[in-house]
DNA sequence: CCTTGGTTGGGCTG
DNA sequence: CAGCCCAACCAAGG
């Protein structure tokens, strides 16, 4: 490219400035680089069929050569880069789009735009493992949160309607239940199971949680006690999680609905033991649901057992204060696993028709982050 | 064999 | 004897 030419850096999710081939491209013997930044009402309400005014509001009046951006494989931007591919051809501009590394960090910088590269996160674990004797390895390591990423990744752009269960062909077909009511009571904190209700309050106040937590909610949400559809909790989590990225977040949603990758759905996330074992006191329970702040250890798990008089002198009557189970759990949890049990049943028969099952494994999810080539990138730090 | 379960019961420690 | 850790078993689809 000449020198004296323009350059337009079109700034979606990867807002930083290292390890950003796009802005490094469009500053390259660029006179003038334009960076900017489209306020897109898809960021604030994750909808594909949101108007966009990503190309309305190009910056006019100056000759561009150069149209700079990170490519993106969720399926919103793919729609919107075959506009910008028709714009490109009549106004005679050149694309430069190579593939996105953006990293969803909310630990550290809070926002949702990707300020880290997952290129240079790999490197700072790899920095970091050099000089410590012991740590965990993949797949439950840090680093094995990146080959997850790259792994649901590669596997979303693979699968046509990777967010939805029909014309999926990796998704399981189940008859989930269309219960609005038992929606809303998981989405508002109102199942009257505190460790479920604590963590979407979590959510509703924070936009995130640990990943275990949303595990349990995806769980108790789907196979093991509503049978609500996972795409229900898949928007709810897309619209509060300030983390949201579409592959994981659809991926994970399937994995945990034991609609795919995953498949042993009598192995589950108890909404009693789980929380318990890592926190017998409740504390986490007791935080974010303070109406049980005063109920004792031994019924905060389960405060519908707890006798009326303890009840009362904890300030909290259930079904007053906090809410009854919004269902019976032994009875729903039969009742869920024999549906899945005919649902896969009937998969068995479909399968090699229409559907067909993915089954995960490590060699998968390495292959998947050797694409990304992050082993090429030790200059970064 | 598999990303991160639950339960039980034995054995150890204080 | 209480509290804790760990192994074994459970029930499973791809």
């Amino acid at each position: 490219m000449a020198s004296g030419s323009n350059s337009l850096m079109w700034f979606r999710k990867g807002l930083r400035l290292h390890d950003n081939p796009s802005l490094e491209y469009a500053a390259k013997g660029s006179k003038f680089l334009y960076p900017f930044f489209v306020i897109d009402p898809h960021y604030m309400e994750p909808d594909p069929t949101a108007f966009s005014r990503g190309l309305d509001s190009l910056p006019e009046g100056v000759e561009h050569r150069k149209l700079c951006f990170e490519y993106d494989t969720e399926p919103y931007y793919q729609a919107l880069d075959e506009k910008v591919k028709s714009y490109a051809s009549v106004a005679g501009v050149e694309i430069f789009s190579p593939v996105s590394h953006t990293l969803y960090n909310p630990a550290d910088i809070i926002q949702k735009f990707g300020c880290l590269s997952s290129r240079y996160f790999y490197q700072c674990i790899q920095e970091i493992q050099k000089s410590v004797k012991k740590h965990t390895s993949p797949p439950v390591s840090l680093l094995g949160q990146l080959l997850w990423r790259e792994f649901f990744y590669t596997v979303a752009f693979g699968t046509p309607n990777f967010d939805q269960m029909k014309g999926n062909r990796i998704c399981k077909q189940i008859p989930w239940k269309n219960d609005d009511e038992l929606l809303a009571a998981w989405t508002d904190s109102r199942t009257g199971f505190p460790w479920i209700d604590a963590i979407m309050m979590q959510l509703r106040k924070w936009g995130w949680m640990h990943h275990l937590a949303r595990h349990s909610v995806a769980c108790f949400l789907t196979r093991w006690d509503l049978f609500v559809h996972w795409k229900k909790g898949r928007d709810v989590f897309d619209r509060l999680l300030i983390d949201s990225d579409w592959a994981i977040n659809n991926g994970n949603w399937l994995w945990l609905s034991c609609s795919s990758f995953f498949y042993q759905y009598n192995r589950i996330y108890s909404s009693i033991s789980f929380g318990k074992k890592y926190d017998p006191a409740g504390n986490y329970i007791r935080h974010f649901l303070p109406v049980l702040k005063h109920m004792p250890k031994e019924y905060i798990y389960e405060p519908w057992t707890a006798p009326v008089s303890v009840q009362r002198k904890a300030r909290c009557t259930i079904g007053v204060d906090y809410p009854k189970p919004v269902v019976s759990h032994d009875s729903a949890s039969k009742e869920c696993r024999l549906r899945l049990g005919e649902a896969y049943a009937l998969n068995k028969t479909l399968n090699g028709l229409q559907n067909r099952g993915t089954h995960l494994n490590m060699s998968a999810v390495y292959a998947a982050f050797r694409l990304t080539v992050y082993e090429d990138f030790s200059s970064l730090l």
